[in-house]
DNA sequence: GGATTTTTGTACAGCATCGCACAAAAACAT
DNA sequence: ATGTTTTTGTGCGATGCTGTACAAAAATCC
């Protein structure tokens, strides 16, 4: 009966030491909430240990030092906004709903309650790229990330027949993802959803003619 | 002949104590780009200091605290940025022209040596904004002032004929602003000159069709 | 059950930073 | 010349932050 055990159960083979009393995902979701709050700089390792649930030691050792964690955080956040973003654009309806759809998750993410945060990679670590190179590269690497998930996407409404061939899906992805950065920065300093997506809707048109 | 002294000429009468060793303007524009470089968080007294050339007590007699040093600092550099601004919108040329202008300037602006630094605003001020409700205020204020020039030269354009009415003035100045916020994030992140300039050019038509 | 391995949590050393106190300096007023 | 006013510059106190050392704890391996 031994054999009936389903692979897909995770194998319960743990690690040598002591268990860790921690989940990487949600720590680094939660440290992610003081990044966007305070930016890197301002965030201090005693605010990040004691958001994430754990002490300075285990942060360390865990993720390295504070530059590190927040690279971690990055890409951790850059993942899943690109998750967010495909799942979005490769669901039903025309190419100007999806976009429509995009641009008002992001607000909608950008300006949530307690208070606007926009977007990390945006509003907090494009300050520290001057003075933190690896900050900078990964930023352009998220950046450049979500721009080729348009690209794909207009590429796929083009061969549709959905969209013109110009200007190309390249021109129109660099449009979207600039109003993507826009409506960060804008509502992280205090403009309201309906302004932002009042724009938003505005811009879908003229990207999609 | 006393009489004949112009009234252009600064009256000389000093202030009663000693007189100050330096220069508000030049001291913000030194202070600027410390701030530019680390931003606000970042950027210590000490290293604001030295690049203004004097010391902490003077700069706090001067202008307060960090955060109103900072805060003097940001109108100055959004009333310079302003009067460029204007200067080039009420140049000579066509509207596409005017607007091809002033982005090629932001561009030279936000990219020039010895790094990419951006926009002091966007850059440096949005990260604040959570946690600093005076420095996002300005910042509002700030980006608010820069959208009305674009609407008073996409106002004249129309009144010229050059311009259609839809979409209107108010519509278009919205994209000429956000395009700068873009372009500011994406040169502070490390990305060259001439891809922002190529973008920046293909937005142009788009924005005075 | 004892040894080993890894994580946890307290405690600490070192350093940077902020904001101000206080005396010296440099001007004007009488 | 003496007093007044304002700026300058040194120095200091208090605080906060980063990164690590070290012992206790919790699991596995043999």
């Amino acid at each position: 009966m031994r054999n009936s055990t389903k692979l897909t159960e995770a194998p319960p083979k743990r690690a040598r030491g002591r268990p860790r009393s921690f989940n990487t995902p949600e720590v680094l979701d939660r440290v992610r909430v003081v990044f966007m709050d305070k930016g890197f700089t301002a965030a201090s390792l005693d605010e990040l240990a004691e958001a994430a649930g754990l002490n300075r030691p285990s942060l360390y050792a865990a993720f390295g030092d504070k530059e590190q964690l927040y690279l971690h955080t990055l890409r951790f956040y850059g993942d899943k906004s690109r998750e967010g973003l495909e799942a979005i654009l490769g669901g039903k309806g025309s190419i100007e709903r999806r976009l429509g759809q995009v641009f008002n998750a992001a607000i909608d993410l950008y300006t949530a309650p307690p208070r606007p945060r926009g977007c990390l990679i945006v509003g907090t670590a494009a300050v520290e790229a001057p003075t933190h190179p690896r900050i900078a590269a990964m930023a352009q690497t998220l950046l450049g990330e979500f721009e080729r998930c348009f690209e794909a996407a207009f590429d796929k409404a083009v061969a549709a027949g959905e969209l013109g061939r110009s200007p190309g899906p390249a021109a129109r992805a660099r449009i979207a993802g600039s109003l993507l950065d826009t409506l960060a920065i804008r509502a992280r300093i205090g403009i309201s959803a309906p302004d932002l997506k009042a724009f938003a809707a505005s811009m879908v048109p003229a990207i999609c003619r």
